[in-house]
DNA sequence: GTGGCGGATTGAATCGTTTCACCACTGTAC
DNA sequence: GTACAGTGGTGAAACGATTCAATCCGCCAC
């Protein structure tokens, strides 16, 4: 109903709109009782500023958006969280979209913080956005891509070092005494899959008489695990592995999950257990399980850090930062 | 680089600036010809339209602010889809706040919203908000409270009927010729927790023989549901209930750890379960849980199109909507 | 008394779009 | 030949903030 403007506020004040404007964004350049008349004169009517017409005036806007796959999966959740709170900081702010893993989706959202001039986009991309994120930097707006390197495409990025996650896991089960490794996943034509499988390989690499076995499920999710789980119970006590890196921690519940009902393995005396992402369920699992864990958190601060100099300083050239997980070491490997 | 306005469009296609904005606009108010000349010059020259502009003119976005509790709680993440679709549709976007159940952020997304002159904003409030509300909707700013009742407030609302929720859930326990029911809680300060019970109540009241026990657990997750579970593993048999139901999905899935791990209970042959809330893991479960699902996606869809309307009309009363949820049936109860 | 200095304040120009009253032109009816 | 309606197009005003050159005012030094 009201509309207050600046305008009212003077008007209330008794000051000109300019010196309101002053006081809403250099304070200090105003003296003490003219700010104090003038907030009370805002308090009063209840003015708020209009966004809009301070973003037309400024050039942009000081918002940055968010593009994530998967708003539900905690590691996104928990990147947002991080983005915001770095964004929150310096007097942004973070508006999030979610694409879905669906291309057309992602497009929409990039048209629209186009047409809303944030400051810059962050975005963990499905489809290839390289030549649309250009596009969008000759207009002025400049990118981050989350939890994918950018790899000379000229954009900056944050992730996570896969390989290192791998690595990490497998090098651990063997500093327990394990020796012979199974490495569960599916869908080897996701990156993250083949990453943690090639950490496997070297960790495995480096000690003498320990061994690598490759397991394919049929997906990536618990059910799959069950049905991987079920396969190895089967075997022979002999012919088993005496350890399970498995790609996800959905895997490791589901194979867990069969381990268990069969009462016939335990874990993690006949086979240790392994997963990835440390999702709330792999402290909840009925054996709390070891996990790799991707610090989601520092990735989306990071990511508003670096997107908020390159808005700074436009020359500045692409950075890419790679983080190293972290291993959550619990019952599911070492008793405890 | 470019900062290409519709005036610089104008000149290209050789019209005026008002053409170009009813060619954005108002297409069928412009030839046939004219309108492919400036679609020509738009993507020769790159022109995305300012928004800030756009919105200043005609005073409000086209946006509209959600904000939830969590955004990584599924049940939020697909009340969230259904929002954008629906606003989608109609040629808006949403913007995604995630208030982490913490008053001052919920309190900062609504301030960002106003300052941006949404068209309106859908919230699950944790505080108490009404006050706010009441004031935003002076100041011209529309809002519809999701997942939780109105009641009165003068404010809409979608919300789903949890006393429908437990009596469906007994009901289809008694159905199956159970009669020593116990519902699992805990924190009943909860509205839902304790709406949950009362329709476990009234559904008890209705068969002859039938009891209701109430347990209460430490807390609303899985390890508390696996500590309740290994009490009542303890009791004799003949005191065990021989049907259990749940207030959340977590609570039931710690539950079936406990009965499943002692091998001592079978479900559902002498204990039948049923959780709430449907999440993921509740089909992924080692027995896959019959849960009562509410239908979050519809509640956005149905929010959005209230807020809508109550944007385009001010002067509509505010409409309360109550959905009723729905019974998923699964092994938990159901052999088979 | 004058000049100069510096901090506080002013007010008009500006950002890029939409909107609307008005104009130009074409064809049609009489 | 004139009037009229209808189409397509024009251009300037308006939205509400920020910015910056200009002004004002008080005070001090000489």
């Amino acid at each position: 109903m009201a509309a207050v403007g600046i305008k009212d506020v003077a008007r209330l004040a008794g000051v000109s709109v300019g010196t309101v404007s002053n006081v809403l964004n250099r304070p200090d350049r105003v003296s003490a009782d003219t700010v104090a008349r003038v907030r009370a004169a805002i308090d009063e009517l209840g003015f708020v500023r209009n966004d809009a017409a301070r973003q037309l005036r400024v050039g942009h806007s000081s918002t940055v958006g968010l593009v994530v796959l998967d708003v539900g999966n905690p590691f996104f959740a928990e990147l947002a969280r991080g983005a915001e709170d770095a964004a929150d900081a310096v007097g942004h702010s973070v508006i999030l979209g979610n694409s879905d893993e669906n291309v057309a989706r992602e497009a929409a959202y990039l048209d629209l913080f186009e047409e809303q001039r944030v400051r810059g986009v962050l975005i963990s991309p499905i489809g290839d956005v390289t030549s649309r994120l250009q596009k969008l930097r000759e207009h002025g707006t400049r990118a981050v891509l989350v939890d994918r390197s950018g790899e000379g495409t000229g954009v900056s990025s944050v992730s996570v070092d896969d390989v290192a996650g791998g690595y990490l896991a497998v090098q651990h089960l063997l500093s327990l005494g394990r020796r012979r490794i199974a490495y569960l996943g599916a869908q080897f034509e996701i990156r993250q899959v083949t990453d943690r499988l090639e950490g496997a390989r070297r960790a495995v690499a480096e000690v003498p008489g320990a061994a690598l076995e490759v397991v394919t499920a049929e997906g990536l999710t618990v059910v799959h695990g069950r049905a991987a789980g079920q396969q190895l119970v089967r075997r022979p006590a002999s012919e088993r592995p005496d350890a399970v890196f498995a790609a996800n921690d959905l895997l490791a519940v589901g194979l867990l999950q069969a381990l268990v009902m069969t009462g016939d393995v335990r874990v993690p005396a006949d086979i240790a257990l392994v997963g990835y992402d440390d999702i709330d369920f792999a402290s909840a699992a009925v054996v709390p399980l070891t996990s790799v864990r991707q610090p989601a958190r520092l990735l989306g601060e990071t990511a508003i850090g670096i997107l908020l100099d390159e808005a700074a300083d436009p020359e500045l050239a692409a950075r890419d930062v790679v983080f190293t997980p972290e291993l959550v070491v619990r019952a599911s490997t070492v008793d405890g």
